[in-house]
DNA sequence: GATGAATGAGGTTTCATTCAT
DNA sequence: AATGAATGAAACCTCATTCAT
């Protein structure tokens, strides 16, 4: 979770060569490093140079891979989000799990899965730059904040139906209100968290978030 | 009263108050432009020149008053967030009141009056640049976020003193829920939510929220 | 006529500060820099840089008058231009003078005018540049190929009328030639001469032409 | 035979040729590509990925071949002109033709090969370069300008000493002006002209050009 | 106090050239 | 011989900041 971890910086080895050829992983090492100071720095202020030095590769070679420097952002929040869109309502359909036990689940996964491929700072980096960037945001707004909408409210539906919850007039407006503290957990912790601002583990928070929650959707006596 | 409500009032009149009260005559225009173009743009995007020439003023005087843009910053935050924080705990300690009640309007309160001073930007500004201005985010995590969540937490305790709720282990955290789902709503309002893509009207939108964290909170049987 | 004669440089002066006001100047003196470098050394060769520093400012400032740089070509070349261009027909319908009289005269005077706006590179100029800068390229073709094509043929049908010179076929072919002649000799007066290429003196030049084209027009016998 | 034709047969067969024969296995179709780019867009604007991409090689292999992209200039320019420079004056000691008829003829000849050989752009590309390769300029003034000079001015001196013409007192000067018009076409026509601006066909130009002059140079009477 | 012309560091982007493969 | 990934210098342009007026 540290931002520079090493991971994507240019290998340390012995009289390394002026350059390697590298065709098949450069793309992905920009990915990520311009994904990693994105989400740190904020589109405005991570320059090319910093993109390109975290990646272990001079200015030039990043406009080998990328229009400019909107495509770089628009093709690393695309790469980050990607595969996670992909996995989803895995779950969904087990008849032996009750609903909360999804949710609660799902919520968990959901953090687990952004962490793992150190996208949670993407929430922030959305926020911080939807008005310049309509297209990514739309994207954004569709497949992230969207899908997770619908998906949890369309759990919420199967919990009512099954007698789990209570009637729910507004499903959509539950999974809203499902997603929208977790997503809003992420943007708080790639913003004021790493100024030195103390909150609860994640854990903690989303298991609070969605015990109050369950308790609002439980059937009443 | 409230047992705990001390929290609330502590620094008001400290010898030295943290937050400080500068009623030098300073162009208003100044700081409300900026404000406005700061939420709409985002700091780095704004130019002194756009604050300028929306404050009807010139480039050179700007610093007349503030000595950069960060000062800038920083002021207009807080001319805007001064006499909204000044409000506060008005109704919390009328023993007739329900604490569903206050929670409810204090709320909704809290997003008109914010409406009113054109700052329910602030919170996107705020988490986007927070990394950059780690005295400002300290500012806003003490006496916006922090404040707030200490006032929800104090009304879930006094709900629960009087026997309107449930008996509630960390009511810092319902405060903290409490709060979140409403400020990030303004976050969506000024990032994504202009570009183009609906939602729900911010009073449907509190309602719900407070309904469903309600019944939470309320007592079994 | 030597590319940097000193006229436009910064004027050394005892303990300059570290800039002077100069509003009204300084767009001519940009012009100017810039219409000597790009005839010298062509548009893509010449750098913002050389300008500025050749008009005694920094690059910034030339950002303060010109869009960019092709603005500044624009603006340099019409500001060339202009003046040369309101001269024209003087002494055209002076019915005492001869039409061979008035032709030579005038393409003496064409390059007189030209060279004392240090224009004369502006053919070269504009034949250099031409594919990248359409607009220009017609304001050139229009007003100063054209024009000077039309005057002329238009002395040659005055000569034909009153007699002077024999009948002509074709008037406007006739301008094109007594004009190009001299234009090319503008051009290539700043590109292969310079480089240490001799050719003859321009008023033995232009004489040569037209005598060779005023005894081709004479009328036989 | 003219007194004065040895002029043009001077380095036919000197012992090293200032105008080398580079027989070598040369790719054509990357001098031929340079060549038509340098024409159409200028040494500067065009890239040598154009290049290679045109000829249908990688950027890599113009290095096999050229030192720099300077070299392939020259050499694009040499390679173009070499095979031009060749013919020339072959039915100059015709006795059986009129001096007028050899100019008129050579002049259109003058443009039909240089057209075959996609070369007319060459005057445009080194007036717009000349500056800059000196080198390139003093060939090109020497071998090509100075060349059809002097046999132009033979043929006028041809011209005169058969009693064609009337007496010349400076036929280099004469030559100057038969070939700088069709020299200033062919800079036309890869300047001003592919902008949309209407020039008259090449072959009426040149005929219009050569009645004049030869008019001019009739003997009076 | 107020102005806005001037500055110059620093950003994005291009491209001739190199060199591991 | 051929490739094309990689380089890095240098270009254009922006804008926070300064300061003569």
């Amino acid at each position: 979770m540290a931002p520079d971890d090493g991971v994507t910086q240019a290998e340390a080895e012995s009289e390394q060569p002026r350059w390697r050829r590298r065709k098949e992983a450069r793309p992905q090492e920009l990915l990520q490093a311009a994904l990693d100071l994105f989400c740190e720095n904020g589109y405005g202020t991570t320059t090319l140079s910093d993109i390109a030095r975290k990646a272990g590769v001079s200015k030039g070679t990043v406009y080998l891979y990328f229009e400019n420097k909107e495509a770089l952002l628009v093709a690393a929040v695309r790469d980050a989000l990607e595969p996670i869109l992909e996995l989803g309502e895995r779950r969904l359909n087990d008849p032996d799990t009750d609903s909360a036990v999804i949710i609660r689940e799902l919520l968990h996964t959901w953090w687990d899965d952004w962490s793992s491929r150190r996208a949670t700072g993407v929430h922030r980096l959305i926020v911080s730059e939807a008005q310049h960037f309509p297209k990514l945001t739309a994207l954004y707004v569709e497949q992230v904040m969207g899908r997770g909408r619908r998906i949890f409210a369309a759990l919420v539906r199967r919990g009512a139906t099954r007698g789990e919850f209570r009637p729910v007039a507004d499903a959509e407006m539950i999974g809203r209100l499902l997603t929208g503290q977790v997503a809003y957990a992420m943007v708080l912790a790639h913003s004021v968290m790493p100024t030195g601002n103390p909150a609860p583990a994640p854990r903690a928070f989303i298991d609070a978030h969605v015990d109050l929650c369950l308790r609002g959707l439980s059937r009443p006596g």
